[in-house]
DNA sequence: GTAATATCATACCGTGTAGTACATAAATCG
DNA sequence: CGATTTATGTACTACACGGTATGATATTAC
């Protein structure tokens, strides 16, 4: 233990708590208030801990792709581009449409509308969200690759497409949408798989 | 004209100035002086004309139906399902991605996350967002009295998909996506169009 | 035990927010 | 004309925001 008073609380799930305030209010929409109540701390220790508010923002967004998030590297893993695809699309169903989380995807939430203090975090999402477009895309390249998708497929194109579905199935569940509905839609957006005969 | 100091500015200009920051910047990230300094009005004025912000609000998101997205209207009433569609998605990416307009949909930019006044804005969003789920998804329960859709086709589901679709592109399109590269999409969202055969 | 160090708790700072009081200006009504 | 009505412009209020100074407290190093 280093020299000095020790911390009573925990990082982690600190910063856990911080998350899920930022998830539901978006950046400008959590308060200093909000957030040290949720994480049982008070101002200067968060500032000590975390540095800034946006700084504490940057670290949530971290903490939610190594964990709530970590599916989709889980997913892409799987052994065909179609299974990916699919478990790619139930688990961020099960994500966005859980209980145990606020509505919808934290990467969606706040990086669309806000004021001019709001710029940076909103890049930072909006690059997330390509990072993890970007993944998409480079395994629907070898699946191209070792032939389970057609030659004459797109990848960048069809990462772009479900993206687009994982996206505005986000929005559908911040409105309220139920996970048997999107499932439904998941399976609705997978006939537009590519086939060879088409 | 009516007893008193006539007013020295458009209304109507006045919302559709008010309409583009709220678009922009949301609910809560427009601020008074953002907007009165677009309008070209000041503070007392919008009050007198308009109530408060929130109603100022209201009043942005119905000239948005009747000017802006006014499309929606005019493509389900396409003489099939499938061209009324083909019209929607089309004129949706043209809407989200102009020049001349905040990229993204308005009725989405502001609707996800937010602090607690916020929450009667978001609340209206949400409404008028299912309002055109349901429209569309009755132009499809008439395609499948008519026979143009498979009778087992769940309009309800089909509908939810291409909204999820719609949705989704105005994420992407905030995010800077261009208009060539979401066309691109629609047309693959369109290979999941019901098929007898299926 | 004493010095050094890091955290905790309270109270504060300057700024920006939504909303309004009040006096002035410009029109119609009688 | 004067009286009335409505809009405008300035200045203000009360409050919430992000961020911080300061002193007390709890631990390690010596």
């Amino acid at each position: 233990m280093p020299a000095g008073r020790p911390r009573t609380f925990d990082l982690q799930q600190a910063l856990d708590r911080a998350l899920r305030v930022f998830w539901r209010k978006g950046y400008e929409g959590a308060s200093l208030p909000d957030l040290t109540a949720a994480m049982g701390i008070n101002r200067p220790s968060l500032y000590a801990a975390f540095g800034n508010k946006e700084a504490l923002f940057r670290q949530a967004v971290d903490r939610y792709l190594a964990g709530p998030a970590c599916h989709v590297r889980e997913a892409l893993a799987a052994p065909t581009a179609r299974a990916a695809t699919e478990q790619l699309l139930a688990r961020s169903i099960e994500l966005v449409t859980g209980r145990r989380n606020p509505r919808g995807c934290f990467l969606v939430q706040g990086a669309l509308a806000g004021g001019d203090t709001a710029s940076g975090p909103r890049r930072e999402l909006n690059r997330r969200r390509a990072a993890t477009e970007a993944a998409l895309r480079q395994r629907y390249e070898q699946a191209i690759r070792t032939g389970e998708l057609p030659a004459g497929t797109s990848a960048g194109q069809l990462a772009k497409y479900f993206a687009v579905v994982m996206h505005g199935m986000a929005v559908q569940a911040a409105g309220g949408a139920r996970a048997a509905e999107l499932r439904q839609v998941a399976q609705t957006a997978l006939r537009a798989w590519p086939h060879d005969g088409k």
